[in-house]
DNA sequence: ATGGCCTTGGGGCAAGGA
């Protein structure tokens, strides 16, 4: 099983290369964020002649986030439990079959960017980090194969930046957002791709000023935390780097883990 | 050399993003 996530940043400018990653790349299941429309906006149709089938929370102009199934999905669930979002759509969960007999649980997470820092904006972002550890802590107790896919707003590490000096007051780079991260993950799950590999250098947004993508200044902030039981599964983890290179892309791109 | 964008709503340009 394949699962991916990907913030394509205003799901209708990027309907083009969101199916032609859905007929290519053809994951299991998609997780989206930042579809910048409202529900009934969204393009269903594409995306179910596509062959998937879709849960979605949107909003007018902001925020958005889905989660698209090859398979039927059994359960969904809007809103991260115990934070009031203020409006904001910013997680959907969702569980489904995993085609060999038992279930999955996933999340499409689109976690507060926080800039500036010093405002409401950055207390808002840590708030959500604290209410998604506290929901991660109660998801660990069901011994499930999980994952919470999204973007998380948060660069772990300096290797996963091209210029750790040049990001060090910004709100996705700064200790207490690390430390945020850290505490999420060390409840008990896996970052996929640290899973795989020690590599620094592997990026998943590049801003789209001042040549960020030609000259390779990304960083690392989309992300797919497993719980131990889809941990045990994995068996590799690609990002779809090429998709930046595309027509009208997205900032970000897709990340994939493939669960056994 | 430096800095160089994109999206939405709405009909200017402000606001948000990261």
């Amino acid at each position: 099983m394949r699962i991916a996530t990907w913030n394509v940043n205003s799901v209708r400018q990027r309907l083009t290369p969101l199916l032609a990653f859905l007929k290519e790349d053809a994951p299991d299941i998609l997780c989206l964020q930042e579809l910048k429309c409202e529900t009934e906006a969204f393009p269903r149709l594409e995306v179910e002649d596509a062959g998937y089938n879709v849960v979605l929370h949107g909003q007018k102009t902001f925020n958005g986030v889905a989660i698209l199934s090859k398979r039927p999905i059994e359960e969904s669930y809007v809103g991260l439990p115990g934070f009031d979002h203020e409006g904001q759509s910013r997680y959907i969960e969702a569980v489904l079959s995993d085609g060999v007999g038992g279930a999955v649980r996933v999340a499409s997470i689109y976690a507060p960017n926080g800039n500036p820092p010093d405002t409401p904006k950055y207390r808002y972002k840590l708030a959500f980090m604290e209410a998604l550890t506290q929901h991660a802590a109660a998801l660990l107790q069901l011994e499930e194969k999980t994952v919470l896919a999204g973007d998380y707003n948060i660069i772990p590490e300096n290797r996963d930046v091209h210029d750790p000096a040049a990001w060090a007051g910004d709100a996705l780079f700064l200790p207490e957002s690390r430390a945020a991260y850290r505490r999420l993950v060390n409840l008990g799950y896996v970052d996929a791709l640290r899973a795989v590999t020690d590599d620094g250098g592997l990026y998943t947004f590049w801003d789209y000023q001042a040549g960020a993508w030609q000259k390779n200044k990304g960083i690392r902030i989309d992300h797919l935390l497993l719980s131990p039981q889809a941990a045990d599964r994995l068996q590799g983890v690609e990002i779809a780097k090429t998709l930046r290179a595309g027509e009208k892309p997205s900032d970000h791109v897709p990340i994939a883990a493939q669960l056994g």
